[in-house]
RNA sequence: GGAGGGGUGCCGGAGUGGUUAAUCGGAGCAGUCUGUAAAAUUGCCGCCCGAAAGGGCUACGCAGGUUCAAAUCCUGCCCCCUCCA
């Protein structure tokens, strides 16, 4: 088992435990660890309260990926029992619980987007219902009974919601407890997360201490800010890039990050060498670089990094044909359906006989093509002028349009109408 | 067991009989500007019909009731939170 481990020079092992790493506990038995030249069991879960894996995630992932190439092995957990749950950490308020029926459906998605990051022949998965599935309350028990509340309120989020008088379920208790319990279960090394697990990896190490284990080290990373700008990435706040997001629409959200965001994000999800980082950090400084074009270099990195090259370069391109100059995509979506049923679903009015053969109805035709949620919504959006076809901006919903004409809604948004009446 | 507070639109949070599709803030969307950045600024922000003017429907925990008129008053129910024990 030994075999596949490089041996590791105090060069790689500062790439490995400096680069993007919030904070290590501890660090020197970390190092010690990885000297030894044992193969360590490197353990993260995820909370599979959402369908999607998001770049914030991808963070400790790629870590975990660097470790798994130096020969460790990874243990991803699907906390299917903690999801249920909710994670309290770093939120302020009681998270909603779901059903086993919902965590299952959104596990099942898990998988293979772990898998753009990390190498799956070097990943054993796990579910936590592997071994809470047979707890009974009597386990429940010895496993509460080993902690007291004065050091569950210690935690950060807790203490505050409690001084503030607001509540705090006790379901939120057994959150800690449990993944704690998993590091047993697994019999982890090394606990991956960000900064915000710091607690839950804490009572990680005392728990696998009481039970007889060596503790684990706790490996955090900090926290990938999302595309607001100002809080942690995260599906519920739906300031996040997807990591199964199309190359295109990832490149274009990479583009609109906020100019702070770019040097964390360089930090975090590229291998972008150091040195070429402070250079760029000084441009940054001193103004002599625009930060568009580093944002450029970035957002094709992190295509590069969940797609590959050639599709980070045609992202580029599409971008900057859309965005710089402003021209029309060269592929869209289509949108099919009859032109005349369109026509027909006014017939009767008024408008219909004085519409012209040629003539649609295009809010109709916009919620069809799933650029708005309601009638009213496009209608709206025409009366503010955010609606052309083929480059002309309609001012009403009557409107001629032509088979392969395209429509656009808002900046980004075209969609090429097709008539299935008349396609030849 | 006792006392108190509360359930309003995506979120926060006003509103105690009509002029309330509901003040305000945040988020979001769109316009101008631009680097799909920030800042600034303007508009929109329940659904349906209508080219428009306009009209209709649904909505303030649930169900009833009073009233010409209810988010606002009454009755019952459900749910949530805090404190004391």
């Amino acid at each position: 088992m030994n075999a596949g481990r490089k041996v590791t020079t105090s060069q790689d092992m500062d790439r490995l435990l400096k680069r993007g790493v919030a904070e290590i506990i501890v660090e020197d038995e970390m190092r010690q660890l990885l000297l030894s030249g044992k193969q360590l069991r490197l353990k993260e879960g995820f909370d599979p309260s959402s369908p999607d894996i998001h770049l914030g995630h991808v963070v400790t992932l790629r870590k975990l990926r660097q470790f798994q190439e130096w020969g460790h092995q990874i243990v991803l957990i699907v906390a299917d029992w903690t999801a249920q749950i909710g994670d309290p950490s770093g939120v302020n308020v009681t998270r909603p619980m779901l059903t086993i029926e919902q965590v299952k459906a959104n596990a099942r998605t898990y998988m293979e987007q772990f898998f753009k990051v990390v190498d799956k022949e070097k990943t054993e998965v796990r579910w936590q219902s592997e071994w809470f599935g047979g707890f009974d309350l009597g386990d429940v028990i010895r496993l509460t009974s080993k902690f007291t509340v004065a050091q569950f309120l210690a935690r950060e989020d807790f203490n505050k919601r409690y001084s503030e008088g607001r509540p705090i379920a006790l379901t939120e208790f057994l959150y800690p407890l449990l993944q704690a319990y998993d590091s047993v279960a697994v019999k982890a090394d090394v606990e991956f997360g960000g900064t915000d697990q710091k607690f839950n990896f804490l009572v990680g190490r005392e728990l696998q201490s009481m039970m007889g284990q060596r503790p684990q080290q706790c490996f955090m990373m900090p926290l990938l800010i999302g595309t607001d700008g100002a809080l942690k990435m995260s599906k519920s706040l739906g300031n996040y890039i997807g990591v199964t997001e199309p190359p295109d629409d990832m490149y274009g959200k990479v583009m609109s990050l906020a100019d702070s965001l770019i040097m964390l994000y360089f930090e975090l999800l590229t291998d972008v060498p150091d040195a070429e980082l402070e250079e760029f950090r000084q441009g940054l400084a001193r103004e002599t670089v625009n930060p568009m074009v580093l944002k450029k270099r970035l957002a094709r990195e992190i295509v590069t990094l969940l797609y590959d090259a050639d599709l980070a370069g045609e992202a580029e391109e599409h971008f900057t044909r859309v965005f710089q100059q402003r021209e029309i995509p060269e592929e869209m979506p289509e949108c099919r359906f009859s032109f005349q049923e369109v026509a027909a679903s006014t017939a009767g009015s008024a408008a219909s006989k004085a519409m012209r053969k040629s003539e649609c109805d295009i809010s109709h035709i916009i919620v069809r093509a799933g650029l708005a949620k309601s009638r009213s919504e496009a209608s709206r959006l025409i009366a503010q002028g955010a609606v052309s076809v083929d480059g002309e901006k309609i001012s009403a919903s009557i409107a001629p349009i032509a088979s392969g004409s395209v429509l656009r809604v808002g900046k980004r948004r075209f969609v090429k109408m097709i008539d299935t009446n008349n396609k030849k």
